[in-house]
DNA sequence: ATCATATCGTGAAAATAATCACGAATGGGA
DNA sequence: TCCCATTCGTGATTATTTTCACGATATGAT
């Protein structure tokens, strides 16, 4: 049996200095770094050098052994930094090592996709249940949840202390079920609508807009095709 | 019937200046920007200020004002941004205004969903057709498209002039199949697997990494945790 | 054992991004 | 009509992020 209360250091006796915030792009940074690891170290590689990463970045190779040095990983001349070390310590520094719980609100393609998303659980995050208003989809299966109906989300956050939501509904409603979920508890929302959340300052948001990434990309492909 | 191909402007006369390269946090603001219009404006806001806009972005107004400044918008003392011209002038320098045609390789849980997603061809995004190597997955409908097997995307490619892949493949093939759609002439790739795609110079890759963002929203909470 | 070289670590400098301060312009009310 | 309050526009300042420069250190070869 496993502990479920999240959020609570299963101190391991390793822990350094807890690292202060932080700042967006190093965190960015250091998430990359992390898969870098990762992926090198299940190609048999002991160490990876900040040119490396710096390379798969693009960035200055300081700039990665300053963020190393930020988070209190260190390296050895001649040889890098042991890819042992930087998976492990990215992981607890980016939380990926804890288990998380969240509840899933919005069941529609989207939603449904991140039920079924394993990459999920992999970094950490561990959906207690699902939930959606329409009744026509509640009792539906999707992967390994059955959907429940809202009314039952409220028991459900307070029974696992869950914080974090996953808000995969349709816009309209978007900002009216962030609401109602701070006001039930909620601390951080990891909002997959296509709109800006408003919501007081003692709750994080992380909007993953599409939209945004979708405009970036195609901002970028027009440079480059008027470059050349 | 409708014109095909992309990228192509359809000179509606009001081109202004093409604006430069914008970084990559003005680009962000302006995406939020554009969301906020949108939403002022089914709500029946003639104009915005740039204090309202500001304020849900949480920076200072006058960056606001830079940013519409840097696109060629223009506002009015006392009054604001109207809200007409901000949607129009930033759906023409994001690129949402004109249709892009992009194929979409890997028919999983997260591609079917993108399959389904409504807010693709509302920012501009066609999808030509999907493609998958699981034979099985072939043939099969997945919202308005049939899957097609891998061997159908090069003439795809060819025939739409095609260069935006959408990559949601897993993680242990998303680099080969990357090397595979960049020899074939994409230019831009939307990267959904949680793998930093290694490209060549001339490609635009945008990382929809979920990790990266599971990360930051845990970090945050954490931090916010220990404050109060 | 010593040297040469690759790589780390870090303070200084440069580049980029955000805020501040304040003048200019506009619309509404006395 | 003229003033006042509001909001835009932008140069100067500050803060943040990245790169540069260079000394320190460990490994492998002679």
């Amino acid at each position: 049996m496993r502990a479920v209360r999240q959020g609570r250091k299963i101190d391991s006796g390793s822990d350094r200095a807890p690292v202060g915030e932080l700042s967006r792009p190093v965190l960015e940074r250091l998430a990359i770094c992390h898969q870098l690891a990762v992926r090198a170290g299940e190609e048999g590689a002991e160490n990876m050098s900040s040119a490396q990463m710096a390379n798969l970045l693009n960035v200055d190779e300081t700039l990665v052994r300053k963020d190393m040095a930020t988070v209190g990983i260190a390296g050895k001349p001649r040889v890098g930094y042991p890819t042992g070390q930087i998976i492990k310590r990215l992981e607890e520094v980016l939380g990926l090592s804890e288990y998380t719980d969240a509840v899933l609100i919005g069941c529609g393609s989207l939603g449904s996709a991140l039920l079924r998303y394993p990459g999920f659980s992999k970094y950490g995050l561990r959906i207690a249940a699902a939930f959606d208003a329409d009744y026509n989809k509640v009792n539906q299966r999707v992967g390994d949840y059955t959907i429940l109906p809202m009314e039952k989300c409220r028991s459900v956050i307070d029974t696992f202390a869950v914080e974090v939501a996953v808000l995969a509904v349709p816009a309209a409603v978007a900002q009216e079920t962030a609401d109602w979920l701070v006001a039930r508890g909620i601390r951080a929302i990891w909002n997959f609508s296509p709109i800006h959340l408003r919501v007081p300052a003692d709750v994080v948001v992380r909007n993953e807009n599409l939209a945004l990434g979708l405009a970036e990309l195609i901002h970028h492909l027009k440079r480059k095709g008027a470059k050349d």
